[in-house]
DNA sequence: AGGCTAATGTCAGCCGCTGACAGTTGACAA
DNA sequence: TTGTCAACTGTCAGCGGCTGACATTAGCCT
């Protein structure tokens, strides 16, 4: 049974979530004070700061748990699948449930929006890409662990989750521009780009040998 | 024939931009404050933002210098070079002839450990990353001027450029890992890796179809 | 009911950064 | 040389993100 401070807890922390969110969205990330969120909610500035660290990390919460969810699609690849096939399935994978998952928290047009002010805030751009890099020492990690190779050793790891991570770098930013926010467009985007880069890389690594 | 007053102003922009590297690479970049510095060189706080729209800047300066020197050797390559094969020639040619223009305004192994302290540092890692990612949006233009293509429908001068961006960041972080920061350990890095991406994407573009 | 502890508010303060205004110093012509 | 103009600088006041310390409130548990 949950107590009822922690269900406080968790709406005061989903208010200042939503109003965060909803103020960067309309008036803009740098625009907003975190004394205008924490008033919204109605809660001093401190409090703001004790369920976010920084007024980034209100920004990047919902993106985190996408994170996760999808760290855990690749790690839950058959490990018989070639690594850029396993990255790719588990992508859409994700895309499909990551949804609930997300609405449980904010509004998924909310979330929409909020990754479309990421994308063109300097400092959250900024942010988001080295978040991009810690993600994908991890997913090289993950990869050279399916492949059985040293990741210090055999760069191809590192490759493949580079280039990986160039292409959805490439496919959100053209969701993002483009004017279907639907999962649906970014689903067939990152199938579409990744296919095409697929052939180029895809090839049986146990068999061949390294560079 | 130069002015006093200018001369003046570079003096004390020098004085800064030492007086910040040199703290930073001492006692790190977010425990020196901006009165600190502007403290060594005598000249108020005020003064420091004249110079440097703010502290990162000061950190980014001479990475700054570097980036156009490359881009300049980049767009001076013959058009009959593969695109990889152009950007491997301009890295190389770049390393060479950029310690003079570094030299001339601050040590060059001062320049060196700030290299270290800008991958070691959360926020400038941040900064950096979002440059560099402006810088390949740049390079593909170039890229794609060269091929003939235009690169919001033709994806592989994004490619080659990213892949390019993603090896050049291997090869500055095993640099900055590694105890030998001369120039020549990193030409030999680049070259190396470089040699080792280069068989998979090198091929005749013009010739060959798209993907 | 009352003691314990987690959550919150308040306050003071540091640091990065900016606008406004006044004072100083170099440039340049009369 | 001198006086005028423009550039450079210092000072000050203030905003916004963020933090530590301490007091206060509010839920938990016996």
């Amino acid at each position: 049974m949950e107590t009822l401070r922690e269900r406080k807890k968790a709406r005061t922390r989903d208010a200042l979530l939503h109003a965060a969110l909803e103020l960067f969205t309309t008036k803009g990330y740098e625009q907003t004070t975190v004394d205008e969120i924490a008033e919204v909610v109605d809660v001093s500035q401190r409090t703001f700061f004790r369920y976010f660290a920084s007024k980034e990390e209100a920004a990047f919460f919902v993106p985190r748990l996408t994170e996760t969810h999808f760290v855990e699609a690749v790690r839950a690849r058959p490990p018989h699948e070639a690594p850029l096939e396993a990255l790719r399935r588990a992508v859409l994978e994700s895309w499909d449930t990551i949804n609930e998952a997300i609405q449980q928290v904010v509004p998924l047009e909310l979330h929409m929006r909020t990754y479309r002010v990421i994308e063109s805030t300097p400092a959250l751009l900024a942010a988001h890409l080295r978040r991009s890099m810690e993600l994908e020492e991890e997913l090289a990690r993950i990869v050279a662990g399916r492949e059985g190779l040293d990741v210090d050793t055999d760069h191809r790891p590192r490759l493949v989750v580079a280039v990986f991570g160039g292409v959805m770098r490439v496919v959100e930013r053209m969701w993002i521009a483009g004017d279907d926010l639907s999962i649906e467009a970014m689903r067939e985007l990152t199938a579409a780009h990744l296919d095409g880069v697929g052939p180029a890389l895809a090839g049986n690594w146990r068999a061949s040998q390294s560079y």
